[in-house]
DNA sequence: GTCTATAATGGGATAGAC
DNA sequence: GTCTATCCCATTATAGAC
């Protein structure tokens, strides 16, 4: 955020003693961070407001200053998550360009988050596995939307006779899960694949792997009328 | 100890005043019930055993009575579940059966267990996700061999010329996924299907979408080797 | 094997000085 | 905006009577 460059000359940082020069913004983005990895690794409860301060450079009653109390530094943190998801994710709907290509894009958007941002995306994913209790508003205000749009599209494609009669809605389920399991499972692969993690090689394995599979899918009776199962 | 029936047949259940007669593993299996469904809604530090204990119809002490500490009760409910969806896995192995057969098999099989064990998934999963810190071991024994042996299968079959060519580790990641994200994303999926849960017919067209996505990708180049894309 | 009582700790949150 | 001090509560776990 302040790497960027802003429209005014930002005279000079004014640096204070060391790194005091941080403004609240750059405060409040310091414990989110923080307090991401931190909810990713140890779950809601399993994380004190205590040690996200320490892992931020303040105390924790400093950090009750910037955050009136842990719950709103959580829906905070799911804020920023999905913020960052959906102005990443890219759009389905383009008439220029061929189911194909924009299911190509697609998945290789969504690896990209789980690479990125593998804490957000486990943040996301507990939250959603104990039940959404906290984030289900939202859910239905942000996610559900673009998810319709983009079933829209499929059904729009099926119609035109460009891809297969697939179920839209469950597709995207499949995408979803399939490309996010390298966020949330890594661990898990890690272990399998015998690794400390996965490599960028392993994404772009990956990658292939899932275009095949969804391409393959919807593309089958397409090339294919006259043998389908 | 003393509940424990010895080599001798068991003499009547002998019920006292209500259901009194349990004994020290129906008790214990009560406790686990409890656990699993507790942990996966409010992850491991989010549960306290006061609660487990109140659910299964004990106190707080007795519980501690029947698992030494919280983390046994944890561990013992990763082990049930393991031993659970292990018990439940259909073998890839199975030389008089085709590829598409058996993975239609197995595919139905994982998401029976999301159907039918969802607390277990999520716990499970949820371990992966915050790094699988108490479990890594276990998956390393348990989990990692069953895994290389049906990538053996896979590679077998590609080499066989029976399916094509495809990355069987990322493959298997993918169906695990898929699968999985049934019982773990569940909350998130009612939302979008705007229902209260998720229903059988649901599963029936995830495991229709699955299959043939599995199955279209693996069946290809092998149907279809002269335009592979 | 179940109960009462209690130790011991940690964590969320507030008050008020500076 | 940051600090010291403190309150209050929930939770794990143990001791010991019955």
């Amino acid at each position: 955020m302040n790497s960027d460059m802003n429209a005014e000359p930002a005279p000079a940082p004014a640096p204070e003693k060391f790194s005091r020069a941080k403004n609240r913004d750059q405060l409040r983005s310091d414990i989110t961070e923080q307090a991401v990895r931190l909810f990713a690794e140890c779950g809601y409860e399993g994380t004190s407001i205590a040690l996200v301060a320490e892992s931020a450079g303040i105390s924790k009653q400093n950090l009750l200053y910037y955050f009136p109390n842990k719950l709103a530094l959580y829906q905070h943190v799911l804020d920023e998550v999905l913020d960052d998801w959906l102005a990443r994710m890219s759009a389905l709907d383009d008439d220029s360009q061929e189911p194909a290509d924009l299911l190509r894009a697609y998945i290789k958007a969504k690896l990209r988050f789980s690479r990125e941002k593998p804490w957000g995306s486990r943040v996301y994913a507990m939250e959603v596995i104990t039940g959404a209790r906290v984030y289900a508003s939202a859910i239905k205000k942000r996610v559900v939307p673009v998810l319709r749009q983009d079933i829209a599209v499929f059904e729009k494609w099926i119609a035109a006779g460009k891809i297969a009669p697939i179920d839209p809605m469950h597709m995207m389920f499949a995408i979803w899960a399939m490309t996010q399991s390298y966020a949330d499972f890594s661990a898990q692969m890690a272990l399998v694949l015998n690794r400390k993690q996965l490599t960028r090689r392993d994404f772009d394995v990956a990658e292939t792997v899932i275009v095949d599979m969804v391409l393959a899918a919807v593309l089958k009776t397409v090339k294919d009328e006259s043998t389908e199962v």
